[in-house]
DNA sequence: AACAATTCTAAGCATTAGCTTAGAATAAAT
DNA sequence: ATTTATTCTAAGCTAATGCTTAGAATTGTT
């Protein structure tokens, strides 16, 4: 009975997703969401009740586009040291291909609020459990692969590619590609 | 002849940098800055110009204020492997003192603005080449002080830890003090 | 064909943004 | 004491912010 949709909540989510990836949180006008997502405001508050809300629910759009396209690799059942090894690469080389990094939304999105918004640091949070936990898989795999020592602190070097993984949004905005590989070439011949 | 001011320009600087410090630059608003400088919106504009010259200057005020309080003991002439592992440190340890880590001014603005804004961006990028030519010459004198190995490629170390500062900043915001201890635990013993 | 449920358009709401201005207050120089 | 240059107060400017509303348009169902 209803008049249908002439738009894909999906579609247009993904739309305001790379809004926020690319100019932050405060930075994103309803009227620019609008203008990128195609839609009228009215539809955007129909389908999404409000900014935050959004901007939540964009954050969930990052994270299954990233599993999708950057994590894959490390989520194989056995993916070792060679798969962290090809993961940070990629992540430069990603980086060299475009004009000005974005960096990594959830990494901007700590750094430009903080815990100021309990809802966003909540998703913040699990984003970066979801990882840590994904690392420590790894570096057991790496392990049984006797590819790293048998007394790797696996919990102490998950930390620490975690720590880097955030390093490398924030460093891909501002070091050239040598600064950055030197970064992530130390950052990964430690364990060794 | 004229009437004197009745604040100093400097001291409500450091109250300016400090609100931009907690706020970040777009979510501090002029309101606020006014009710924290304890100044007039006229006083602002008639002493720093304008909202983006007035967080351009603090800036300033922080690298100042970081040389003083922060990197003191790096820039002394001999200094060596011992006053960067105390000065990561204590990095971590001032960040457990307060209760929401404020992170470091410049990483924020790198992180929210990118090279959005030119004049900010060279700014950032002047404090990034400081900081990288510090620790060449904290590494340089280690290897002399037979701290570190002859072979070291200080300037790959050097932005190794340019990172890594950059990434104490941001997870300082997100990870609780053992995560952090394990991130530059890590990042320290891989040099030796 | 008429109905009913829902979407869309476009205008408008109050609030806040960065910034400016007119005029009173002030203090050094004459 | 008057002048004069400057600071300060307080009000107001335009544009943009997040969000809402009234009413026309559209669609599947009866």
């Amino acid at each position: 009975m209803p008049r249908s949709k002439t738009y894909d909540d999906d579609l247009v989510l993904e739309k305001a997703m790379n809004v926020f990836w690319v100019h932050g949180y405060e930075a994103t006008s309803v009227r620019l969401l609008e203008k990128e997502m195609g839609i009228n405001q009215f539809s955007i508050y129909a389908s999404f009740k409000n900014k935050k809300n959004l901007f939540i629910q964009s954050i969930c759009s990052y994270r299954e586009h990233v599993k999708n396209h950057r994590f894959q690799p490390l989520l194989h059942e056995n993916a070792g040291f060679q798969e962290l090894e090809r993961f940070f690469s990629g992540a430069v080389n990603a980086n060299m291909t475009e004009i000005s990094s974005k960096g990594c939304l959830i990494v901007n999105t700590a750094g430009e609020l903080g815990d100021r918004d309990s809802d966003i640091a909540r998703e913040v949070n699990q984003y970066y459990d979801f990882i840590r936990e994904m690392f420590k898989n790894v570096l057991r795999n790496a392990v049984k692969k006797q590819e790293i020592p048998v007394n790797t602190n696996v919990e102490q070097q998950a930390n620490f590619f975690l720590g880097v993984m955030q390093s490398i949004s924030v460093a891909s905005k501002t070091m050239d590609n040598n600064q950055l590989n030197d970064f992530i070439s130390v950052a990964l011949k430690q364990i060794k």
